[in-house]
DNA sequence: CATGAATGAGGATTCATTCAT
DNA sequence: TATGAATGAATCCTCATTCAT
């Protein structure tokens, strides 16, 4: 079903593989996407991804080699930076971008929490939630600061997918839910001026 | 837990079977989760399974069933009382019991929600959020106002599954997160008052 | 291919896939009878082999135990005997009624080592080896009645194969295998006497 | 075991080839072996070995080819001598250590035997091993006689894999054999002289 | 109220092989 | 000499489901 019939020529097969994949298991979620459907839709066959890529899981993976890279990099900017509000601000900014950037993959991530659990991938990306909390929250905040604070990230996570089958303009809904994450975080510092 | 090791003869197979499948649904999620596994759980054949469930679909859709109407109560509920600021938070409030209830339902539909989407109860329950988020809007707020309000219930779905491996005791946690999300409602209500 | 279309009723079809995997295992070797074969032959599916057998290892596995017993029998028996050559000779004949009346299989476990050694059963297998030849050897014998005591051993196992397409009566080739055999253990006794 | 570690260069990849095949047919026998684990062990792609072979099998028959020379030319030899008691015994000593020469190959060989059956260089062995049994039987001999002769042979077959695990210095494991072989062929001449 | 036996469809994965470059 | 990319066929196995008993 490309525009002509002939296989296209030129090394993007593996890049399409994980066009594919991803766009299926969002829609669908991993284990109801198959192999052969993905295959189907590049015109391939099942062995072809098997050449790019040595399991399904790995392309899940891959998947997300290529898209934590941001996160990874905001995470180490903000360990090397002074825990100034401005700082956490600046975090959660670039955090909502890197989602944007990501919509699908972490629309996948969201809705399929099951199998990210048993999917190896699924403690790092936890690990990764935990250090960017680290990077918010006030060492000695109550229960509630803390809440707040994970509940900033969280909604960035939830207005993703949430918000999609809800009105309004794409751009604005980011702003406000960044708006709000902004919000919340500032308000997990404590009463401190 | 019968008192002896003897299977349990008496009418509680079916509720036994929707113990297990929850259980083994929200640890595994529903697709890793075979029908065989369930028997086996149960020292039962896969055929007594259908002879209490006509399909494995139906397993689900009657633990939704009896753990859905909680939340149709509270939402008729909110919908006879006008809609003053006192009747929000009461709603809150009970959510959180509900959810504290459900709370392994609740875990498992959060964490699967690609599969949720073409399980036929996905659309339920989707509708019964809006029908929630309804109750807690403002009929002209901001779109920051919308996203707070929809925050505030998310905060608690996630609260269920994110805070389980963070510290603390579940019973502060969980008026943690009221407070958060009550916080939340409060300040989505226009400046005005 | 039955003699008639319809399924055999009677519980043994358990027994009808032992027989026609063992046929095909011995025929053609354990990998390269696939469980579609198998399931053909019987006319099935291969979905109904798996009812039976958890796995086409557990195929071998159960051949196995079935055909094994009367050897572990012989070795329990020659074990609680005194170690005279008289009892060692009736060993010998035992096996060699052991043998032939398990042909196929140990024809099978012969011409498939290879596959046998990473197959579990393998090790079971060669420990019972040992064990036998324990009964027969000399504690203090040379290398050479070591190899004597083995070869006897090792004698009827190639006896049963490559005999096979060697000119002469059944019966009267295993009698003469039985004589070699039982000759080379005597001779291996040591100069005693 | 290049002195470096770089792929050496020159022309010996065929011999390589034959070298890893050899070694991992032996180890795991030839359907569980796939041309993949070749190529790696080797540092060159699966397509590489079909410049320097035609086909799977054909690694095999190269293999034997290259190492049944020495047997056939055994066998000419035997056949070019006086059927003498002394020509036999060096008939079986050249055999013993034509086998030891090989000993991977004919491992190889006892351990698949399932697989050799359609390899199509199997007849071709079975041929050769008629011919050395006919080299070493008596015309007139009892099925004893016959049995003992044909015993000799695969005692050393045997010896080359089952003794593998059993104690000992090499060298005295293979003289043992021989010996026994021997005395085994000698039996087997008859009453006469 | 439940089992024993089976099915059909489909899953991921692996293999030997090919061919243009 | 070799590789990169791909294929087609087959593999073992699992699943939800059915039905006679």
């Amino acid at each position: 079903m490309g525009s002509t019939a002939q296989p296209r020529r030129g090394g993007d097969t593996r890049q399409r593989i994980q066009d594919v994949a991803l766009e299926l298991f969002a829609e669908q979620g991993y284990e109801k996407t198959s192999l052969r459907e993905i295959a189907e839709h590049l015109d391939v066959t099942k062995a072809a991804l098997y050449y790019h890529f040595k399991t399904k899981e790995d392309i899940v993976i891959s998947l997300f080699q290529d898209l934590a890279r941001p996160v990874d990099e905001l995470i180490a900017w903000g360990e090397s930076q002074p825990q100034t509000l401005e700082v956490k601000k600046e975090v959660l900014r670039r955090y909502s971008d890197s989602l944007a950037a990501a919509a699908p993959l972490f629309r996948f991530m969201q809705e399929n929490q099951a199998t990210m659990r048993d999917l190896s991938v699924g403690e790092t990306f936890k690990s990764r939630m935990l250090r960017l909390l680290e990077l918010l929250q006030q060492p000695e905040g109550t229960m509630s600061d803390r809440v707040r604070c994970f509940t900033a990230i969280f909604t960035m996570h939830a207005g993703m997918l949430a918000l999609r089958d809800v009105e309004g303009d794409p751009e604005e809904k980011q702003e406000a839910i960044l708006e709000v994450a902004t919000d919340l975080m500032v308000r997990s510092q404590g009463v401190t001026e």
